[in-house]
DNA sequence: CTACATGTGTCGTGCTTCTATATATGTAGA
DNA sequence: TCTACATATATAGAAGCACGACACATGTAG
């Protein structure tokens, strides 16, 4: 890649979810995150570094995601999230969240 | 109504949209303005004074939108906004975008 | 040896929404 | 009459979040 044409301008709020649905399947590492939710996303979304590692520390210290270094796939050291028990709980509330804003959103721009 | 229990929590970047949306019909007020969010929105979306009336200078500022004092239904005085040409357009745009976000933030909630 | 990909992190900025507060008037009910 | 309440606009301060810019370290391909 020589240059990134892809912008993202994540709404606020949102970023959260986004990390949460990604590591609930598997330990990652942030590096990892982004770029699961490039390809996801068909290339919309790019997390930005500056808002992916506060992100990630954030959740941790609400205890929703726990960090760990392990070896990656490639032999190096990296930083793998894993989503806690209070983390599943708050990714299904989020999901609910973001299905019903998106509903209510609708509602008012069909009027 | 004595006590308000609907809460809104508005995703940053939606309001501007909601409040040209609300506009584009006919000239209304703020009060009217967040009156019709929350109808339409059926009490999911209750716009606060401290969020809309700062939201409503920025898109006039911004050239989106135009205010005149006018009278009111009910014979009081009251501001009203309407949207100029360049607010439709910008309308359209952020419908567009909007549109295309909740597609792709589905397309990484249902992988 | 020079990029580039991998990988983590912080700092400061800017923007937006929220809570709380202030102000003013008209109307319905006790 | 007095007390709420609905109508109507507005600001100040706080809090949160994503972003751009920067810094650092290592491995690998050309």
């Amino acid at each position: 890649m020589t240059t990134r044409d892809t912008r993202s301008d994540l709404l606020q709020g949102t970023l959260d979810l986004l990390i949460l649905k990604t590591v609930a399947p598997a330990p990652l590492h942030g590096y990892g995150i982004a770029q699961r939710i490039l390809v996801l996303s068909r290339e919309a979304l790019q997390v930005q570094q500056g808002s992916l590692y506060p992100a990630l520390h954030r959740l941790e210290k609400k205890g929703l995601i726990t960090s760990e270094w392990k070896e990656s796939e490639n032999g190096r050291m990296a930083k793998f999230y894993a989503l806690t028990k209070t983390g599943r709980k708050q990714l299904e509330l989020e999901l609910e969240q973001w299905r019903r804003y998106a509903q209510v959103i609708g509602w008012v721009l069909q009027a």
